[in-house]
DNA sequence: TCAATTAGTCAAAAAAACATGACTACCATG
DNA sequence: CATGGTAGTCATGTTTTTTTGACTAATTGA
């Protein structure tokens, strides 16, 4: 009805993407499943609060799915949903538009 | 070297398009080009400073191009820059997956 | 010349995001 | 049973973003 003042959809996504060290976490997850302590020690400046935000912002927007891993240390991992998987191919893009930059 | 702590090319790009108003001011003008007044009437709830701080930034990062047009009332549009128009992927893309969520 | 429309700016307050440090709880090793 | 690693939470404080409302300044039409 209203293509204009109702909050685009894009709008919550891009939010979720762009927040504090996300696409940092993003790109991490694009190479192997990624975990809390490994981040914070990993993400220079980075802090225990923002981080588990982060996270769990991006687990109930369902671009990172959250498992414990029933293995030797027992821990829990971040791996990229499907969602996440697809949204790959917008970074890509974003970062070549950042390259032209200089 | 670097590829954990180093900020994420895509995100000061990623900033400028997830700020508030931001997406429906490219949405809109995928459309046809976008006037100040104009967004302040449609966007309901925007206010003057956000609108021109979101304009301001929009032209800075070369997404938007502001040029005064020299005709019957005189007054300034912004067009979609090239870089801007390259980006209209990465919002259909967004929208795809926003709709999934329902 | 008065009033409206254009496109803003500025200072200040409110709200949202982010950081800091302390603390919790579980498991494993020595 | 103390130490260290796992993964956090909580209260608080600082910083950044967004909002509010007043104000400016040029152009246009009656």
């Amino acid at each position: 009805m209203n293509t204009s003042s109702e909050p685009c959809p894009a709008q919550k996504l891009l939010k979720i993407l762009s927040g504090k060290w996300k696409p940092q976490i993003f790109k991490m997850a694009t190479h192997k499943p990624v975990r809390f302590n490994q981040l914070l020690r990993d993400l220079e400046g980075a802090n225990k609060q923002t981080l588990a935000t982060a996270l769990r912002e991006m687990v109930e927007e369902d671009i990172l799915i959250k498992e414990t891993v029933q293995e030797k240390p027992l821990h829990i991992e971040y791996t990229l949903s499907e969602k996440g998987k697809s949204l790959i191919g917008v970074f890509v893009t974003l970062e070549k538009l950042s390259e032209g930059d200089a």
